[in-house]
DNA sequence: CGAATAGTGTCTATAAGACATTATACT
DNA sequence: AGTATAATGTCTTATAGACACTATTCG
């Protein structure tokens, strides 16, 4: 346990009787499928810790009276030009490790965020340098993240591959309606692994209120013109959509 | 979201160039087994907020420099008499609006513990006010909990019967060697259900790795003396254990 | 008509749930 | 002997996984 002396940013200049004080930040583990393959959306850091190394999007509170999730949203917006109220947001961990941030004591919230697949990566927004990065790139060791963010990156991908089997988070990686085609896409880019196409249609069906049809008719495509179908009012999946071996993890995450 | 001037607690009294800090204080959701019903350890509440009512044992990162798990672990000996060397210990979330403790910007690192039903409750030790209560009494209404901790303790109950499925951590609940019984007895009271003894012995016993037989024989009892068993090495289970419906969730939690 | 994608049914094997009796130790 | 708890087997039903062909649209 290192008594830390940092220089600048640590309001340890405080008087003596205030309780010692952290720095919050907020970071983003943000999910997408592009082409078929789990992608984060990663910064080129242009400031001088790991300055010009990858690091996830993130920020530290705004004012005083920022609420977390607010700022996890107003980060969203501005480094990766995403509207949080269109995307699932949820909290991941937080990151308290003495030495993580070599300015100092710095804690961070992170926010898992899953995003449907867009038209064109995030780019003429604020968020210049973002950019998304195969998942497998990260994992490979290929990208090599700042901080601790690459221990954040790997439980974030735990926490989706987890949630995929027990709620309906997979229909957050699609639009507003989607083709089953497009969910079991989702899946396997997450977990993975290849899906045998029929007993995926017969599963997905069986789970009641986790898609419905969208009575919209259908969409452009080369072949059979799919059916719609939008994210139905189930969050929890029963039965669940077991992941099969292989995708599992070997250890529980989450200890400590 | 609304811009507070607290008086006393917060650094606002720092120098402009450093940016807002926030106090971070660690609260506990630990959870026991007593008398086949699931308890949670709560503390009277000695000062100001919210005095004389009950709450989660926790308390202020104790030096700038503290990690929050040791933080975890010293409140954890501090105020509950528990060694957390022996316990299961995992972050369960963070809780920081903006709101949420009326002295001002406190954040709070919550962790779920899981001890072993304790031959005695914890007394005479530093934690005299700390006391065993059946969750049933605070999720009923008859115990209300200062500042968010009801709110807390519902998240850790749903994180914990979720675990229960998927991992090994019912054996946190139990001594070092206990028998399938008390298994069993810990899944009853932490899913508040009744199972079936043949399929729970069979389920269990099917699990590799889940529990392994403690070479030791067995122990003082009335009746038919039980095997013994200990936590086997695997932490994830294959195939899982799953709820009976009626022990789920109807949505899914940790959201934002 | 060919290419491309969507959609479907059956069989088999494994797991889940319901159910009652025997075994062992203690008093 | 009686009491108290532990341990076990079978049948039925449901779910999971393997497997290949037909349907629809577009160019």
């Amino acid at each position: 346990m290192v008594e830390q002396r940092p220089d600048r940013l640590t309001p340890s200049h405080a008087p003596p009787w205030i309780r010692p004080a952290v720095l919050l930040t907020v970071d983003l583990v943000i999910l997408t499928i592009r082409a078929a393959e789990l992608h984060v959306l990663l910064v080129e850091r242009g400031v001088d810790p790991f300055q010009g190394q990858l690091a996830l999007p993130g920020g530290f509170l705004d004012h005083d009276g920022e609420d977390i999730v607010a700022a996890a949203h107003r980060e969203l917006r501005q480094e990766a030009g995403l509207d949080a109220s269109r995307l699932h947001l949820e909290q991941l961990g937080t990151y308290g490790a003495p030495d993580r941030d070599p300015r100092g004591r710095v804690v961070s919230v992170a926010y898992l965020a899953i995003a449907p697949g867009l038209p064109e990566p995030v780019a003429g927004d604020d968020a210049a340098e973002a950019v998304w990065t195969p998942v497998e790139h990260v994992l490979s060791g290929r990208s090599v993240l700042a901080f601790d963010h690459g221990l954040i990156l790997t439980d974030g991908l735990e926490r989706a591959r987890a949630k995929l089997e027990h709620t309906a988070l997979a229909t957050a990686f699609c639009a507003d309606t989607f083709t089953i085609s497009e969910l079991q896409a989702v899946y396997e880019a997450v977990w993975s692994v290849r899906l045998d196409q029929r007993n995926f249609y017969r599963k997905v069906q069986a789970v009641p209120g986790f898609i419905v049809p969208a009575p919209s008719g259908s969409r452009p495509t080369a072949g059979r013109p799919a059916r719609l179908f939008r994210a139905g009012p189930r969050t929890v999946l029963h039965p669940p959509l077991v992941r099969p071996d292989g995708a599992h993890p070997l250890i529980e995450l989450g200890e400590q």
